[in-house]
DNA sequence: CGATAAATTGAACTCTATCAATAGGTGTGG
DNA sequence: CCACACCTATTGATAGAGTTCAATTTATCG
């Protein structure tokens, strides 16, 4: 019964129990936000890094005509902002699409983790599988149609939320409005109904009441070309280095 | 007449002397590679990092139909691929758009560099930097037309180029292709061509036998909506911390 | 100086955006 | 429990931005 957090840094290997014990205090007092709360203001330098336990939340960028781009999505489980530590300033927008339970990990408790070599890789990995998920996105943005970005947003997220044990099946709460889908996607809200519609027509799933249930997931894969290998989810369990690590710190790790 | 990797990785803070040391031995042995040549590939797993001395490389995924997407362009001094410590396998292409140095570093020497605190530092700035830019190619291609993302490339590359030396005004070498520059903004090649002529009519750019000259930089800088912010090329100069670092090894760092 | 790649142009066609209005849902207050 | 207010989803019609196909011109390079 461990605790989403611990649940997706053990993603990437197993962690020593002290490791898992550290990661019960971390999450031991959040606290509740509602739905549409900024958590961090562009500009912003916070003293603190969150952690999304439940709910959901999303990194954002306002342009000046108004328009906006929702650049990612959070999950309980993931870090939003150990950015903060080596950035001057925050350079987008994190908020709340969906009411959430939330943890504030001060600065110094971060450091106590970084120092744990097992927890310092999963994070480390974690920063990579971000990277990856952007680029994904962007593949996304760039070279698919509508309908397909829709698929593949789906898709991802359906995996993601598997992965931390948030799915059953192919479904699972997703409190997402189509506007925020089109946000996400870079499409108009109007189209993004109609893609919505399209993927519902072709039975490829159901969307309502804030539950995505994937009635044909391999169709649903298919149609949007997705492909989870960019979340790395196999993580690094059997993976058979040695030492190493670019983040410093080495002493043989987990497992 | 430091080299441009310790140009760029002094973007974050000046390095103490043994470190700009190290990172001219790094530099040392380089090789020339050809254009249109594949550094690593998709599934690879290197014993080594690469990084750009001179000419120009980008990170690219290709898709069942044929089409591809650039999502990142690596300029001189750029890391390619620090990833590969981490995560099991390559998740994109990297190759070179034109004839290029190059430096391979084994993955031993990247430990050494990572051993240095003012360097790890700066490494970890270059991926956070990295993120950020992920992120604004997103906003990009899901909220900008057509002339506005090829605008807004252009300023990127011009800023980037300015900040480790080899722009002057607003002119630097940019050997592109319209099909890459399509091919980095999810749009065709035709259309591509076609902004890149409103571009020059409206007598903001003038881009020819691999130059690119921009005539109009405030200009050009408005019609994108480009703002540099998310380059964090302040660094950490003027910074404040005190100790901390996500990437483990602690002691007092460079300054 | 040919040969090949890159840039350009024109026209037809599509996907997606925009505008505008309607319908469905949910929550609140009376 | 109903009415009002507001948000989200949906629909229809029209306009545009961008794509695709096809051909031509212009560079570039050995």
């Amino acid at each position: 019964m461990d605790n989403v957090l611990t649940r997706k840094l053990q993603l990437f290997g197993e962690l020593p129990s002290d490791d898992r014990k550290l990661l019960d205090e971390i999450v031991r007092s959040p606290f509740e936000v509602p739905a549409d709360q900024e958590l961090i203001r562009e500009g912003d330098r916070p003293e603190f890094v969150h952690v999304i336990l439940s709910g959901l939340a999303c990194r954002s960028q306002l342009l000046r005509n108004g328009r906006r781009q929702i650049t990612a999505f959070l999950l309980p489980g993931d870090f939003c902002d150990l950015h903060i530590f080596i950035l001057k300033a925050m350079d987008h927008d994190i908020s709340t699409l969906a009411p959430s339970t939330v943890v504030r990990v001060p600065r110094a408790r971060v450091l106590e983790l970084t120092q744990r070599p097992g927890i310092a890789r999963a994070l480390w990995w974690t920063t990579l599988v971000d990277e990856a998920t952007l680029r994904a996105a962007l593949v996304n943005l760039g070279q698919r149609s509508a309908e397909e970005r829709i698929a593949h947003l789906l898709c991802e997220l359906h995996t993601r939320m598997l992965s931390v044990g948030l799915a059953e099946d192919g479904k699972f709460g997703l409190p997402l409005t189509q506007a925020e889908l089109a946000d996400a996607t870079g499409i108009s809200i109007v189209h993004a109904n109609r893609c919505v519609q399209s993927l519902r027509s072709k039975r490829l799933i159901v969307f309502s009441g804030k539950t995505l249930s994937i009635i044909d997931i391999d169709g649903l894969r298919d149609l949007a070309g997705f492909n989870s290998l960019y979340l790395h989810l196999d993580g690094g369990k059997h993976d058979n280095l040695s030492k190493h690590e670019a983040s410093g710190d080495a002493q043989g790790s987990s497992t």
